[in-house]
RNA sequence: GCGAGCGUGGCGAAACUGGUAGACGCAAGGGACUUAAAAUCCCUCGACCUCGGUCAUGCGGGUUCGACCCCCGCCGCUCGCACCA
């Protein structure tokens, strides 16, 4: 007999098994020409700390990565920084630390936890974007891309805070207040830099259906964001204006002359029109508020109201009769009035619309208030008419009351108003986008320079090439708010590369989005003098599994795809698509627990108690009992936080990992339990209490069938869980697996060394640190790591016999036992013959009356 | 409002293309070992009853020999977008 089983100590183990890895350089990426791939988890912004949700995301990919390494892949699995961003900012603000410090002591400090995690991860290839060495690269193609075309200035529209004087990401506005200054934001114009995202907007959708492993819902997120809809544009005579409108002198733009551009996504319903309504904002509403006290009035309380849901909802149609007439583009003689409405917006179409009341519903309601016409001209098939009292008709039908259009269906009627319209050159067909180009300009600091000198003679100038990078300059104060490079004393002040004159450098910086847009292709070559060397990138791009949150799916997934395909479009890469395969993982949650004055407790500081099914919590460190609450995404605030390094520090990294995989689906969140990682821990300890009894020397010479049939089973159940991203069935397979070693008692033979190997290796990218502890107990002198996948014999692994159930009618009455693909016929024999069958038969008084023999399933008698 | 997803034991969940619902884990109850505890191991664990059954996958219908799975209609929850013309 061997020694009594030892327990399994992960805090003398672990460290072992990463020093062995270390020592190996067993993670430098290898490529020896094998097939490829490449495994990448959303890189991390270094806040400080690694926290659960991101122990989950990398844990992950790693289960990937080395399952693709066993499968024989060369495998890509590298990691970085995203490492500009606010966050650093306000540090400097609130506690006088350097963003750059407190950036790199953090990616630091993260960096070694996530090596604690022991995680494939090929550290060779690291780097942080805010590395001068990535982010000058970074400029390089942002030249590149100028020069192209996709980069222009523009005045956009921006939330700006008058107390901080910064520009605020849509993010950092709450309830219309500034986040941190807490001041009411303004809408301000601001010369601002784009990308023109909108040139690949239906690139970008038509790419989507090649993305067949990507979640439908992050598909149909990012074609909803994108926004694409066809319809027609219309331009609207002039028929009358108020006199001060009236007789602009001629080469300039007039209200009375110029005719009015209105976007449809309706022309069918033409001959319905009954108004024309402005955004408040409208250039033609403004203009006619400067003659005009009551428009005046509208467009100030229309800037006023919120923006939010709420707001809306509430928000009660609003509009004034701005005095223009215009003629109808199908009959000149019928005019119709132009107002202003505050539902119309100005930032989609040309901001004006045509209200066709009958077939809209906000028309319908604008109608209703001030009393405008309402004339139906689409009725349902099958009616020779449609009244339209408080709900507009929106639904499918013939065109009536239309003319020309009459008897239509509404795609035909659609395509003949546009022909008409494009012939008599009062409009035509047109596509626009909800898309708006991507506004990259940031007044801050700790982001990637604009790599562009602003000169009174020569305009933009490209910083010239060996002059990159633009690196941010280390002296820099916070202690006002604004742009620490705008007010810098020198730093801004250069002499034009083209005339030499004194100029002025770009003082804004990019948005961090951009970032993150190309680090994929950075990670192929992380030290190529070109940004991207296209050699490497068309080694291993695309990616071929990129795991990270949903709340990225139209943000940095659909900025990527763009970018990726500018630089490709640039000749610098020769993919289209940068993520073949995503997976959008859930969070980690945790149970929430307050006192009942409202105090979050933490969950070291709670007790919990569970008398037979009543589960009750007690602060420890007060004894006072506490309020069970919600089960709510970690977060500081609620004070519901589990940090990776307790849970290392308890029960050692491969329980943890085998844990936040185990519990739930990937895709779902997982609940953090304490008892849930016990059961993760105990099932190590069984593990390790095989191998630990395991005698490599016993050479027990009968072949157990039953435990090789097993263990093939269960590697074709692994196998598939693993590569189905099924992780949590996977492991649920592994602990039965373990329990059927377990039962088939030995210390030695062949199947049961078989069974063995199989489970190291099943296991190795679950908890590899045990893995290879199991794996160097077999006697094997290599590591699992670059142990091949096992493989399973389908003979081996199906039973020999099968048992059936016997239904009648669908209820289950009996089974029987038939040698695996028997006869049907014999099959069917044998269950009529069985005596269970035969008694409900009798006891009913029923015969049969068909049979339905599934093989080696189900047998099904139909009985009556 | 529009779009998508999800509703299965006390809890997290499984059931792959329609074929034995509840694998695996947690919690709970009982037992063994121990002076005791921890650890470990064994048993029970959807509900109800006459212990052979009956009812059970949010609710109501339908298709099918057979439905957690497909179809129709509701209810509830979650997420995304939102006065998008």
């Amino acid at each position: 007999m061997p020694a009594s089983p030892t327990r399994y100590d992960p805090k003398t183990i672990e460290p072992r098994q990463q020093a062995r890895w270390a020592d190996a350089n067993a993670f430098v990426t290898r490529d020896t020409g094998r097939q490829k791939y490449y495994v990448l988890e959303m890189f991390p912004y270094p806040s400080g700390n690694i926290h659960m949700g991101h122990a989950r995301n990398y844990v992950m990919g790693d289960v990937v990565a080395r399952h693709k390494r066993a499968m024989g892949f060369d495998v890509l699995h590298p990691m970085g920084w995203d490492a500009f961003g606010m966050p650093a900012e306000n540090a400097a603000m609130e506690r006088g630390i350097h963003p750059k410090g407190w950036t790199y002591d953090n990616i630091a400090t993260m960096r070694e936890q996530l090596k604690l995690l022991g995680l494939s991860l090929d550290w060779s290839r690291e780097f942080a974007t805010c590395d001068p060495e990535y982010y000058g690269k970074q400029q390089a193609w942002f030249l590149e891309l100028y020069r192209r075309g996709l980069v222009y200035r523009k005045d956009g529209v921006v939330n700006w805070d008058p107390v901080d004087n910064t520009v605020l990401a849509n993010e950092q506005v709450i309830d219309g207040r500034g986040w941190r200054s807490g001041a009411l934001v303004e809408k301000r114009k601001l010369n601002q830099w784009f990308l023109r995202i909108t040139d690949y907007a239906d690139d970008l959708i038509e790419g989507l259906s090649t993305l067949d492993r990507w979640p439908d819902k992050v598909r149909l997120m990012q074609e909803n964001w994108i926004g694409r809809s066809k319809g027609a544009t219309l331009w609207w005579d002039v028929a009358e204006v108020p006199a001060f409108l009236a007789n602009a002198p001629e080469g300039q733009p007039s209200h009375d002359r110029d005719p009015i551009e209105v976007y449809t996504t309706r022309p069918d319903t033409l001959f319905g029109a009954s108004f024309i309504a402005l955004a408040p904002d409208h250039k033609l509403t403004r203009t006619i508020a400067e003659h005009r006290p009551d428009v005046a009035d509208f467009v100030k309380a229309c800037a006023q109201t919120g923006t939010s849901e709420a707001d809306i909802e509430k928000a009660e149609k609003l509009g004034v009769d701005l005095g223009v007439r215009v003629r109808h583009p199908f009959d000149p003689e019928k005019t119709l009035p132009v107002w202003s409405a505050n539902f119309v917006l100005s930032t989609y179409g040309s901001g004006a619309i045509f209200g066709c009341p009958g077939h809209d519903q906000r028309d319908l309601d604008f109608a209703r208030k001030y009393a405008l016409p309402v004339l139906p001209v689409v009725r349902p098939d099958g009616t020779e008419t449609v009244e339209i009292a408080t709900e507009a008709y929106v639904g499918p039908g013939r065109i009536f009351n239309s003319d020309f259009l009459d008897g239509l269906s509404v795609e035909e009627a659609k395509a003949e108003a546009i022909r008409r319209l494009e012939a008599s050159g009062h409009g035509k067909g047109a596509t626009i986008y909800r898309l708006r180009d991507w506004g990259v300009s940031r007044q801050r600091y700790w982001g990637c320079p604009i790599p562009v000198i602003h000169c009174e003679a020569c305009g933009v100038v490209e910083v010239p090439a060996d002059q990159l990078p633009v690196v941010l300059p280390d002296d820099v104060t916070f202690d006002v708010p604004g742009n620490p490079l705008d007010r810098h004393p020198t730093w801004k002040h250069v002499q034009c590369p083209s005339c030499g004159a004194d100029a002025r450098r770009e003082t804004d910086t990019l948005d961090t989005f951009v970032d993150s847009s190309w680090y994929f292709a950075r990670f192929t070559d992380p030290t190529a003098a070109e940004p991207i060397n296209a050699e490497a990138a068309n080694r291993w791009l695309a990616v071929d599994q990129y795991i990270g949150g949903v709340e990225h799916a139209v943000l940095h997934l659909l900025y990527a795809r763009f970018i990726t395909r500018a630089l490709s479009d640039a000749g610098m890469l020769s993919v289209k698509e940068p993520f073949a395969g995503l997976f959008t993982q859930g969070m980690v949650v945790h149970e929430t627990y307050r006192r009942t004055d409202g105090a979050w407790v933490e969950p070291t500081d709670v007790d919990l108690s569970n008398d037979a099914g009543v589960r009750s919590a007690r602060q420890r460190s007060t004894g006072e009992t506490l309020i069970i609450g919600d089960i709510e995404k970690m977060s500081k605030s609620r004070k519901n936080v589990v940090a990776p390094a307790e849970i290392l520090e308890s029960h050692g990294v491969d329980a943890g990992r085998l844990f936040v995989l185990s519990d739930s689906p990937p895709e779902r969140d997982v609940q953090w339990t304490p008892g849930g990682v016990e059961g993760a821990s105990r099932f190590v300890q069984r593990v390790w209490a095989l191998f630990d009894g395991f005698d490599p020397d016993a050479s027990a010479s009968d072949q157990d069938a039953a435990l090789i049939r097993e263990t093939h089973k269960a590697i074709k159940a692994v196998s598939e869980g693993v590569e189905g991203f099924r992780f949590n069935s996977a492991i649920a397979k592994l602990y039965a697996f373990v329990a059927t070693v377990r039962d088939h008692d030995g210390a030695g033979g062949a199947a049961r060394r078989e069974a063995l190997s199989a489970l190291a290796r099943l296991i190795a990218p679950f908890t590899p640190h045990l893995a290879e502890e199991c794996w160097t107990r077999l006697g094997e002198t290599g590591m699992v790591l670059d142990a091949a996948w096992p493989t399973y014999d389908p003979a081996l692994a199906a039973d020999d016999d099968v048992v059936l159930p016997i239904q009648i009618n669908g209820k289950r009455r009996g089974e029987i036992t038939m040698p695996r693909g028997a006869d049907p016929k014999a099959v069917e024999a044998e269950a009529l013959a069985n005596p269970a069958v035969q008694a409900y038969l009798e006891a009913n008084g029923q015969s049969i009356r068909k049979v339905i023999v599934v093989p080696d399933r189900i047998v099904n008698l139909v009985a009556g």
